[in-house]
RNA sequence: CGCGGGGUGGAGCAGUCUGGUAGCUCGUCGGGCUCAUAACCCGAAGGUCACAGGUUCAAAUCCUGUCCCCGCAA
């Protein structure tokens, strides 16, 4: 523990691990922003973004400003008088004023090894372009985006095989163990900031429903990637007849067709072609049903080989 | 009242519009074939068709109400 006045700013699940790290170091946090509640789910719920829940559980205040840049956002958490500010995907651009408040500055916890992958959506970019190795950085937030000096860095090999879930879980992980040792080294004094090379970043911007939807010219790695990386959300997709047609988990294979095309529908996959290779759909959703295994899917709706799937109409 | 789909033997679905013996692809169990098998053949078990009320000679199916589930959406 540092001792230091510590406000904690960060939003969905990915940050919780950090925010609960802080407190079992027992650093003083004192207080939390976060994004205001959201409606969200069927029936257009009003839900608490999960950090708002984590906090609450240990009684911290929390703060939910609409817009974290406006003049009396900005004065409240001067107020708080923070040594201090963590941030981890809080989902918002901070303003130079607010970096400014703490004396310490404000700490970033990101999950790439930037510069490479600066931006929203840093593990989804590194799956569907089939990095395999990616990690996260601790860095001295500046104006930029993901631009500051990095402190600490932890990387992680990606298993071929895993999707964004996985990833998550463990980067979040690791992001929270990362910030503990960033702590220690800055308490230590023995933090040396590194600047970024410019000139090797690249950005992993927010990703679009439509960067989901499946090019079966693609070849069969190019398509198994987009799966992995777009999977839980918000998930790669083709059609079949006029319905969506959700892709949760692929192997690649050697068959060949016309992209798209239905080779195989069998109880231990779909094979569709693609543009070089195929790839075995092993789990997959039909609009307005639930994700299945191929072999269910099939008891239920019949796949005739031939038949191309991402045609509309 | 954000939009939409659905609750039918263990799983996934059809049947509902045009009421009239409950069906399909699997799974399970038994038997057969086979060097062998998640393959193939034969046979069997297993369902108050979510719940309640109504209409009808007759309701999975039509009407009303209730409960539950799921997808989209972030």
């Amino acid at each position: 523990m540092t001792g230091m006045r510590i406000v904690f700013m960060g939003t969905p699940e990915f940050a919780c691990p950090t925010l609960r790290t802080l407190i079992e170091r027992g650093e003083k946090v004192v207080a939390v922003v976060t994004q205001p509640d959201r409606p969200k789910g069927r029936g257009q719920q009003m839900l608490p973004p999960p950090v708002k829940v984590l906090a609450e559980e240990h009684g911290i205040p929390v703060i939910q400003p609409l817009k974290v840049r406006h003049p009396e956002s900005i004065e409240e958490i001067r107020a708080l008088d923070p040594d201090l500010i963590v941030v981890v995907a809080f989902g918002q651009i901070l303003p130079k004023a607010l970096l400014d408040i703490p004396k310490h500055g404000c700490i970033n916890v990101h999950a790439s090894l930037l510069p490479r992958y600066r931006g929203a959506a840093p593990l989804n970019w590194c799956i569907i372009n089939g990095e395999s190795e990616t990690g996260v950085t601790t860095m001295m937030m500046d104006v930029g985006l993901d631009t500051g000096d990095m402190l600490l860095k932890r990387s992680t090999p990606i298993d071929p095989d895993e999707d964004t879930s996985s990833l998550h879980d463990r980067l979040s992980q690791i992001g929270a163990e990362l910030l503990g040792e960033t702590l220690d080294e800055l308490a230590a004094g023995r933090l040396v900031p590194e600047k970024q090379d410019d000139t090797l970043t690249c950005y992993a911007s927010m990703l679009k429903k439509e960067d989901g939807l499946i090019d079966w010219s693609k070849d069969a790695a190019t398509v198994k990637n987009l799966v992995r990386g777009m999977t839980p959300w918000p998930g790669a997709y083709s059609y079949l007849d006029d319905k969506l047609l959700k892709v949760y988990r692929v192997q690649t294979a050697s068959g060949s067709g016309a992209p798209g095309e239905v080779l195989k529908a069998a109880r231990d996959g779909i094979e569709i072609a693609c543009g070089n290779g195929s790839v075995l759909i092993v789990e997959l959703q039909l609009e307005g049903k639930k994700r299945l295994p191929a072999a269910e899917f099939l008891a239920g709706c019949r796949l005739e080989p031939g038949l191309v799937l991402g045609k509309k109409g």
